[in-house]
DNA sequence: TTAATTCAGAATGTGCACATTTTTCTGCCA
DNA sequence: TGGCAGAAAAATGTGCACATTCTGAATTAA
């Protein structure tokens, strides 16, 4: 028996907690409960989400290399405050791709990929009519990664699906009371019934519109950089448990 | 004196170390050393490199989860062997953003921007005279980067850089005695005389031209899959020594 | 001979013990 | 009261010691 000092070693199968603690902190932001500026400790990060620090510690690294965070050496990672000109650039890298995307669907989409932008639409029409917001606000989402994944470009939707992300970030940051503004399906079913009637110059158009209309609303307003506490920030979010 | 049996600490400023080590490894895969399928081990690479295990970790983690390298829970990280299709599509996103990007440098540029524009033709032209083709390899990818430059966006500039090298990976990792092929400076020097003469159209088609040319090449052959020593992949470039 | 099994060696994954650095606190003095 | 120097506490960074898992060659059975 010898000296059984050691905590036992955690089962097979936890790659998946590294990823639940990436994406409860993911969520966090995202919900917009994690103002810029807050510091994001290994210790109290360990503590709120019962794991241990090695664990907080990848998964804040990756979300540094990522973009999500920044780090500081000798100090910590902090919650970036993006500023509006680094969100227009965001959206700036969008527009370049994503009329290019409704082009090449204009081009070329068949039955099924008409099925599936229409069934969106209505999905999302179904949303707003139920005062849905935060389905809403996924399926808003949701449907320019769809226009990607329906060009069949497996880098182009991943690469999209980071710059959403990232572009809707600032969004939830500072101002998550707002989601039902992100985007009426008004300007989403347009889009769709341009590429619908390959009309390649006003989907194009649509879509540069739908675009540059999010970064002037958000551009309206600045974040509060007030930092937060982490406990309330994780609370009910914390839920890090294994999967069966 | 107690039991100073642990090795002294490292000094400070050893953030760039790891950058060291980062850069080590891409290096190789950049010169073509590293074979698709090669098992980069931990021990190994902390051996070759002449740093320490957690170190050479640290790097393998920072670059599959960037995509340069492929993980296996508990098996190992490997040199991905891209296919060709994969390598298609990213030239595919590149198409996107790059004519998007000439036709807005044909729009609004000034006289400094074309002032870059000409000296890079120009160091072009004097390499390929040299025959000094490493050089101009890298002046080839170089020119595309500037173009993103050029436009002052710098997500736009990260993104492409990103794009960039992933792409010629699949270049160096395959044939990296074919540098000379890759891009004679006769195709970037009309693609900068079609922007200056602020022609959207045929800029806008000559780089599509051009990516497409790019692709087709690398079409021709298949890559061998067959490991490699990495004492061999890392001679002269394990160069791992802290900066002043 | 071939296929399955066992077992030793190596490699990966992770908690922990420090060293180093930063931040906070306390006592002192102008 | 306000500022400052030094010490204490906390946080970050890193090497190391295992536990776990994988590999592969030798052994055995069919």
């Amino acid at each position: 028996m010898a000296h059984p000092r050691r905590k036992p070693h955690p089962r097979k199968g936890d790659v998946a907690m590294d990823k639940a603690v990436y994406d409860a902190i993911r969520r966090a932001m995202l919900m917009g409960r994690l103002l810029p500026g807050t510091k994001l400790g290994e210790p109290a990060l360990a503590r709120v989400l019962k794991v241990s620090r090695e664990r907080a510690r990848k998964a804040l690294h990756r979300l540094v290399h990522e973009g999500w965070l920044e780090a500081v050496p000798n100090r910590g990672t902090f919650v970036p405050a993006l500023t509006i000109e680094e969100v227009s650039e965001i959206y700036d890298v969008r527009t370049m791709l994503e009329t290019a995307v409704v082009q090449r669907l204009c081009a070329e989409h068949g039955p099924p990929a008409a099925q599936r932008l229409k069934a969106h639409v209505n999905e999302e029409r179904i949303a707003f009519k139920n005062d849905d917001r935060g389905r809403l606000f996924g399926l808003s989402g949701e449907f320019h990664v769809l226009l990607a994944e329906l060009c069949g470009n497996e880098q182009l939707s991943k690469l999209l699906r980071g710059l959403l992300t990232r572009s809707t970030m600032h969004f939830s940051l500072a101002a998550p009371e707002r989601f039902q503004n992100c985007a009426g399906p008004h300007d989403h079913a347009d889009i769709v019934k341009a590429i619908l009637a390959r009309d390649v110059k006003k989907a194009a158009k649509l879509m540069l519109d739908h675009l540059l209309g999010l970064v002037e609303m958000q551009s309206a307003w600045q974040p509060p950089p007030s930092p937060v506490r982490l406990e309330e920030a994780f609370r009910g979010i914390a839920a890090v448990r294994r999967p069966a």
